[in-house]
DNA sequence: ACATGCAAAATTTTT
DNA sequence: TTTTGCATGT
């Protein structure tokens, strides 16, 4: 056990040993978060005081969840099944599973993505025929999980005024759709397993006393809904979260992270042991320093300053490209230089603010000859060749699954139309019944067209009863009629690709969950009969319901419910994205996101597209809370780097099909000029012949004062000079008439804030917007 | 019922 | 620029 407990340094050493009392520790990037949370478990473990069924751990990401067990499972030898280490939404998925008929739920009920539940909301709209023009889709969505989020049903909601009474109504629709159809949505997931939790004192009780510790993860990350549930959980005793987290790398609060979490549980749990991790392992002094002194323009903060032993480093590359190519094909050489030098290619991230920043970057990548990969875009079960193998195996496993009927039941197509859909939806709406069950009320053509899918599925049902997982996977995709679908087309070979994946990853999720052991697992059963509608809160006045009082460990365990392998798949396969399935290329250069690279490290980290409007966000530059997540987020992106950081912005930039004219990004301001090492291109040499043209023709000469640029413009053989002033009236070809307010710069760096009458505020390069005096 | 074409919108994202 | 939903024509 002692060697444990070796290498740490001090302030990990008291966290991790730390009594079983509330405690809050902040964990700066690179300080070891992760190992002291692995470690602190091990160590209640090892100690013989709590069993490894005792600790309840919860974090944002399945990532972080895997990690901390497969660490787990190498320091200790248990079986961390049995242990509660999940996501939120895993565990409330695995509570609601196991008290399905107290949480008022089918036992295989399925869970929702964001886009099924979009899909779930138009096709209750269509219903309902409510204007999507007026109540759109989306933004029923975003109400519905937004009350959610703040636990409201829809009889709790102030419906006074008509246009939030329409919503509260849909809202209400929404949720008997669910519950027909035995679905819940992600937020359903945390608010049901906290409603069980709120209503039911009997299982509350339970839990509480079960979990002795209960740890979390990237606590600044937490919603208001996921506190509150760690709460309940946590019970009267005030005594037993470890809570570790990161004010400064709070950057989800867009929806729902509360970094006021950590006050508050501070307050309420009346914490004493505040423990800052300000030791940094991972960057060098001048990435450091950097981070530091970025970070401490914000106001909102609890207070923390990283420190590193390791040297100073090399000085932070700073670059301000023309054009968005130019930055570009900066980066791809940079990088083949790295790569050269002998570092590896996969220790290498080029990060952006907005996924459409990745396409320029690789395209210069690609004629550098250098191999990548992109994180993001659609993951594995969200392609819609495994969402239609899955909507099969869904309406295999419960035919009263609209959701997966509308999905598949013309795809391949079957000549069934719109009209004929609407027909059995509006037949299904009558009899208050699914679709399937609707099917025999159809008569005519469609009815035959309908009877023929519904004797399908009862075909693939009976000859796959018998079947295992993978091999009923098999039997699906090629008695669907979807492998023939798409192995017709050439262009559908990585879609067949992609099926012939889900097998493997059925056999896979077998293997790992033990099925191939045994036919079905268990689950701990359910003890009381209580009436759903309390859950759904149609009506909600009396607040605590009573429970049947729960049978003893012993009653559970000889009488277990059976969960099937295949409702336990579909969930796992809405909860996990399955990356790991497809694209796994190593050892090439890594493209994402700043937001995607959170958590992750690299000895060479580019920041890209540095300009204001993009990062910082123009969405986000005007309030001063987004601004400061943006500054945030500027944070978790240096403190990425190990060795080398590269800085980069572009004065132009094409962006949804158009140019536009940015300024480099306030964040530069904002960094120590002593760390910064500028390379502007300002000789015609390291351009290519295309970009030199370009601005050789715009650019000769200036001269400036405070008030005053004076631009010398080559065209061909022409040669106009033009004076900038402050005050001046301009006119933009895109802009129109506007108004100078600052200059800044020189040369082919020389920026007017312009005041457009109808465009707002833009900074622009004079060198390449062509402003005429107006 | 299905193909084709046009208009509108397009941060960040995990579950 | 690219995606995606919706409307129109066959």
């Amino acid at each position: 056990m002692s060697d444990l407990l070796d290498n740490l340094n001090l302030e990990q050493y008291s966290a991790v040993t730390l009594p079983n009392e509330s405690a809050l520790i902040l964990a700066g990037a690179g300080s070891g978060k992760t190992r002291v949370l692995i470690t602190r478990i091990a160590w209640l473990i090892s100690c013989g005081e709590v069993n490894a069924t005792d600790i309840l751990a919860v974090t944002f990401t399945n990532k972080a969840a895997r990690e901390m067990l497969l660490r787990l499972s190498k320091i200790l030898t248990l079986n961390t099944n049995s242990m509660w280490i999940g996501t939120f939404h895993g565990l409330c998925n695995r509570m609601l599973r196991a008290h399905y008929r107290d949480a008022g739920l089918p036992q295989d009920f399925q869970i929702l993505d964001s886009a099924d539940q979009l899909m779930a909301i138009r096709r209750l709209m269509k219903s309902l025929n409510i204007d999507d023009e007026k109540y759109p889709a989306k933004s029923l969505q975003y109400f519905i999980n937004n009350a959610k989020e703040q636990s409201l049903r829809p009889a709790e909601i102030d419906a006074s005024d008509n246009h939030n009474r329409k919503w509260v109504e849909l809202y209400s629709a929404y949720n008997q759709q669910c519950q027909r159809e035995g679905v819940v949505d992600f937020s359903e997931l945390l608010l049901r397993s906290y409603n069980l939790l709120q209503y039911n004192p009997a299982l509350r009780a339970y839990y509480q006393t079960r979990f002795k510790h209960i740890l979390v993860d990237e606590f600044q990350d937490t919603s208001k809904l996921q506190y509150a549930w760690i709460k309940l959980l946590a019970g009267e005793r005030n005594g037993g979260i470890f809570a570790v987290g990161d004010d400064d790398q709070s950057i989800y609060a867009f929806r729902g992270a509360h970094a006021g979490n950590m006050l508050d549980f501070e307050r309420e749990f009346n914490v004493q042991h505040l423990i800052k991790l300000e030791q940094n392992y991972r960057s060098h002094g001048n990435i450091l320093d950097a981070a530091n002194v970025l970070i401490s323009h914000n106001s909102k903060r609890l207070g923390k300053n990283l420190r590193t032993n390791a040297c100073h480093g090399k000085l932070v590359q700073a670059y301000g490209a023309a054009t968005d190519s130019q930055e570009a094909s900066w980066i791809a050489g940079k990088v083949q230089t790295l790569i050269d030098t002998g570092l590896s290619p996969d220790e290498i991230a080029v990060l952006y603010r907005s996924n459409a920043q990745s396409r320029i970057v690789e395209h210069m990548l690609v004629n550098a000859g250098i191999e990548y990969r992109v994180y993001g875009g659609l993951r594995f079960f969200e392609r819609q060749e495994v969402k239609h193998a899955l909507a099969y195996l869904r309406l295999i496993n419960n035919f009263n699954d609209d959701i997966a009927f509308d999905r598949v039941v013309n795809f391949p197509a079957r000549g069934i139309g719109t009209r004929s859909l609407e027909q059995l939806a509006n037949t299904a709406r009558t009899y208050n019944c699914s679709m399937m069950q609707a099917i025999p009320y159809m008569l005519g053509r469609a009815g035959q067209l309908f009877n023929e899918f519904l004797a399908l599925i009862e075909r693939i049902s009976n000859n796959t009863r018998a079947m295992s997982l993978p091999e009923m996977v098999e039997a699906v995709i090629s008695l669907s009629g979807l492998e023939k679908f798409y192995a017709n087309k050439p262009e559908s070979q990585e879609r067949i690709e992609n099926l012939r994946e889900l097998v493997n990853a059925a056999s896979a999720f077998v293997v790992e969950e033990g099925y191939n052991l045994m036919p079905a697992r268990s689950i701990l059963p359910v003890c009381s009969t209580e009436n759903y509608a309390v859950i759904l809160g149609e009506n909600n006045n009396n607040k605590e319901k009573t429970g049947a009082a729960l049978p003893s460990i012993e009653e559970l365990q000889k009488n277990p419910n059976q969960i099937t392998p295949i409702s336990d798949f579909l969930s796992h396969a809405s909860l996990e994205p399955g990356d790991n399935l497809a694209n796994t290329r190593k050892n090439v250069v890594q493209l994402m996101t700043v937001h995607a690279a959170k958590g992750l490290e690299f000895v060479a980290v580019f920041i890209t597209g540095l300009e204001e409007g993009l990062f910082p966000h123009e969405n986000s530059a005007i309030k001063k809370d987004a601004l400061e997540e943006e500054r945030r987020l500027m944070y978790v992106a240096i403190t990425r780097a190990k060795e080398s950081l590269y800085l980069s912005f572009a004065q132009s930039r094409m962006l949804h099909g158009k140019t536009r004219y940015n300024v480099r990004s306030r964040f530069f301001d904002e960094l120590p000029t002593r760390v910064l090492q500028w390379t502007t291109p300002r000789t015609k040499s390291n351009l290519s012949k295309r970009q030199r043209t370009s601005l050789d023709n715009n650019y000769a000469d200036a001269y400036f004062n405070d008030n005053t640029i004076a631009l010398k413009l080559v065209n061909q053989n022409q040669c106009t000079q033009s004076v900038f002033q402050i005050g001046k009236s301009v006119f933009h070809s895109k802009f129109g008439e506007g108004k100078i307010t600052e200059l800044e710069g020189d040369g082919s760096d020389a920026k007017a804030r312009v005041e457009f009458k109808r465009h707002g505020t833009k900074w622009l390069a004079l060198a390449i917007a062509k402003l005429q005096p107006a």
